[in-house]
DNA sequence: ACTGGCACTGGTCAGGGTCGAGTGCCAGAA
DNA sequence: TTCTGGCACTCGACCCTGACCAGTGCCAGT
C-alpha cells in the first residue's frame, strides 16, 4: 500500500515536472493531486524516493526533479499508453499516403513525427540489405554504356551504369539478364550478391569482362552500405522551444545530428515496439540530458529499419512514444503496399 | 585623404568585432591597428560613422559595433577577397571528386562547407528546369508495367513505373521511345514538356491509352518542381557556438532550416558569383540578425541551382565569400565531368 | 587638422540584506 | 505503525548599493 503510494508520487512529479520544467515541492503536488494525504507525507514519501535514487534535489529548498532512474521507473511501471487522437492518427495515415516514392515516404515520415513529438525526429532509410530483389533490368544505352536497375522489396530503386570496355551484344546481355534475374529474384541482397559471383563462370571466356564488370557493379548495388546508414533528420526547430537550457538540451543534439553515425548507434539496435533510453543509456556522455525513444519499422513482422526521436529526458514519455509507434506502424504498412 | 581613413576605421572596426565579438572602442582600435593617429581623433571618426549609420553604440560608454549599413559597405568596398590556402583547395577537390551520384555531390557539398566555414550550409539539388535531356528509356516489366528511365544533363537519373490498363506490344514500345528521344534530346526540361505533349496526336487512336499514360507521366517527371526545390542543409553543429545569443542567430536559424520554401528564397535569385545579404536584406525580419552568402553554380556558364550559407550578421566575409565562391567552382566543374 | 586632458555616462561586478518556497524532523494524534 | 501540524532552518532568487572602469564627447592648445 504505501509502496504503491510512493510510486504515484513519483508518477506525480514526473508528469508535473514534465509539464512545467520546474522542480515540485510537496506542498504543490498535493495541491495538484488527489493524493489524500498532507504535504509532510508525501515530504516523507520523497525523501525516501530519494534515497532510492529516483529524485534529486538540485539544492536545498527546492524541490524535487526525477533522475534518469526515475524516469526509467516511469517508462516501465507507470506510464499508461496515451492512445493518439483520432485526428492525429488520420493526420498522419493521410500525409504518408501521399507519399510518391521511398525517399519522401522518409521525408514525410520525419516530417510528421517531428510535428507530433514537437522533438527532433530520425528516420533511417529503408535498409537495403534486409529486403529482396524484386526486379533487375539492363539496357544498352549509346556507346557501350550499359544502364543496371534495380528494383527491391522495399521499393527502393537503384540505378547505376557501367562503362563497358567493348560493346555487348544484344543477345549476351539478355541472356545475362535472364540469368541474373534467376539466380537473385526473391533473394535478400546479400545472399543475391553472393549468387552473383558465381554467375561469372558460367559464361564463355570472351564473354568474361563484359560479363564481370556488369555483375560486379551489381554486386555493389547490392551490397552498397550507403543506404542501410542514411538516416533523415528533422524538427530542429522544435530545439528552438529549448532556449533555457542550452547547453544540456540543444547543443549536444546540434552535435550528434551531424553524424550519422551517431545518430544511426542512437537509433539502436532492432527492438519491438517503442524502446527508450534515457540520459546515459544512449551510451554517450554528452548526451546525459537526452533521450532516444526509437522502434523498428516495416511490413508486418518484417524489420526494414529504425525511426524514433531525439529529444531532452523531460519529455512527455507516453505521448512520444505513442507517436513513435504510430507512424512505425503506418510506415510499415505503406511500405508493405507500394 | 579624411574619407579614406574613416574607412579604414570602418573596416579594422568590422574586422576586430567579427574576430572578438565585443564592441570596439577608439583606444582599443589605436592599439591593434596602425592607424597612425591618437585615439582621439579615432574618436570623431567614429563619431562621424555612427552619424552616417554605419556604426551603432549599443551604450554610451561601450564600443561601436557596425551596422548592416556597415557591414554592407565592407563586403562592398572594403573587403579584399580573401583567397583560399592551397590545402583547403586541395580538400574541396578532394572530397568532392570521391562522389558517387548527384544525391552524393550534393550531400558532400553541405558538408565541405560547413566545415570550411563553420556555419549552415545549404545546397540546392540540381535543378531539372534548367538542365537537358541526355537519355530516356522506357523498359517492359512484368504484368503491364512499364519503367521509365530519365537521365539529365545535369546527371540525375529519376525513374518512375507506370501501371497501364494493357500490356503495350513490344514494337509500339519502342517505336514510342524512338519519337519520344527525338523529340526531346537535348531540349531543356520545360521544352521536352511541351514537345511530349505534341506526340500524343501522332500515334494511332488504338495506340492512344498506352501512348497517353507514358507521355503524361515522363511529362511529370520533366516538369516535376520536387528536385527544384530540394534543398540540402548541414552544419547544423556549428550553431551550437553561437550559444551566447541564442535568440538572434540561433532560433531563428533552426527554425528557418525547417522550411524549404524559405531556404530556397534565401539563396534567392540566379546572381554570378557570391551574392551576400545581411540582415533585413534577406527578406525576413526575424532573421535581422543573419547573413546569407550565395553563389550559383553549375558547368562553365549553366546555372543549375544555388548554394550557400547562413550564419550570424558578424561573420567573416571574405573567408566565407571565398568558400562558397570556390565550393561553387568545383561542384560546377564535376557535374560537367560526371 | 590633430592631440591631450578631463568630466561624464552607463554597464558590470561583488557584497549584503530580504523574501519565500521548500525541506527535515519531532511530538502528538489516529 | 502511520499520518499530521508545527517549527526551525536552508538556500536560491531578487534587489539594492557602491566601487570600478571602458569608453565617450568636448574643448582648449599645438
Amino acid at each position: 500500500m504505501i509502496e504503491d503510494r510512493r510510486l504515484n508520487v513519483l508518477r506525480a512529479i514526473v508528469e508535473d515536472y514534465v509539464a512545467t520544467q520546474e522542480p515540485v515541492g510537496s506542498k504543490a503536488l498535493v495541491e495538484r493531486h488527489r493524493l489524500g494525504v498532507s504535504s509532510a507525507t508525501i515530504r516523507n514519501d520523497m525523501a525516501a524516493l530519494e534515497d532510492e535514487g529516483y529524485l534529486t534535489a538540485p539544492h536545498t529548498s527546492a524541490g524535487r526533479i526525477p533522475t534518469d532512474k526515475g524516469y526509467r521507473m516511469f517508462v516501465d511501471r507507470l506510464a499508461e499508453v496515451k492512445a493518439l487522437s483520432i485526428a492525429e492518427r488520420r493526420a498522419i495515415e493521410t500525409f504518408l499516403s501521399g507519399a510518391i516514392d521511398v525517399d519522401d515516404i522518409v521525408m514525410r515520415s520525419v516530417k510528421i513525427l517531428a510535428q507530433l513529438t514537437n522533438q527532433v525526429a530520425i528516420v533511417q532509410y529503408p535498409s537495403l540489405t534486409r529486403s529482396t530483389v524484386r526486379h533487375v533490368e539492363l539496357v544498352a544505352l549509346e556507346g557501350s554504356r550499359v544502364l543496371i536497375v534495380v528494383i527491391t522489396s522495399s521499393g527502393r530503386v537503384e540505378q547505376r551504369i557501367v562503362e563497358l570496355v567493348e560493346t555487348p551484344s544484344e543477345g549476351l546481355l539478355s541472356d545475362l539478364k535472364s540469368r541474373i534475374v534467376r539466380a537473385t529474384l526473391g533473394e535478400r541482397l546479400p545472399e543475391a550478391s553472393l549468387r552473383l559471383a558465381e554467375l561469372i563462370d558460367t559464361f564463355a571466356t570472351d564473354d568474361r569482362p563484359v560479363v564481370t564488370s556488369i555483375v560486379t557493379t551489381l554486386a555493389n548495388t547490392f551490397s552498397n552500405e550507403r543506404s542501410d546508414e542514411r538516416v533523415a533528420v528533422g524538427g530542429t526547430g522544435n530545439l528552438a522551444r529549448f532556449g533555457a537550457d542550452f547547453d544540456t538540451a540543444i547543443r549536444p543534439v546540434l552535435e550528434a545530428m551531424e553524424e550519422q553515425v551517431v545518430l544511426l548507434h542512437l537509433l539502436g539496435e532492432a527492438t519491438v515496439g517503442p524502446h527508450v533510453r534515457i540520459g546515459r543509456e544512449t551510451g554517450r556522455d554528452d548526451l546525459s540530458g537526452t533521450a532516444v525513444v526509437s522502434s523498428t519499422y516495416g511490413p508486418d513482422g518484417e524489420t526494414f529499419a529504425q525511426l524514433g526521436t531525439m529529444g531532452p529526458t523531460r519529455m512527455d514519455y507516453p505521448a512520444t512514444m505513442a507517436a513513435v509507434g504510430a507512424v512505425a506502424r503506418y510506415v510499415g504498412r505503406i511500405l508493405a503496399d507500394g
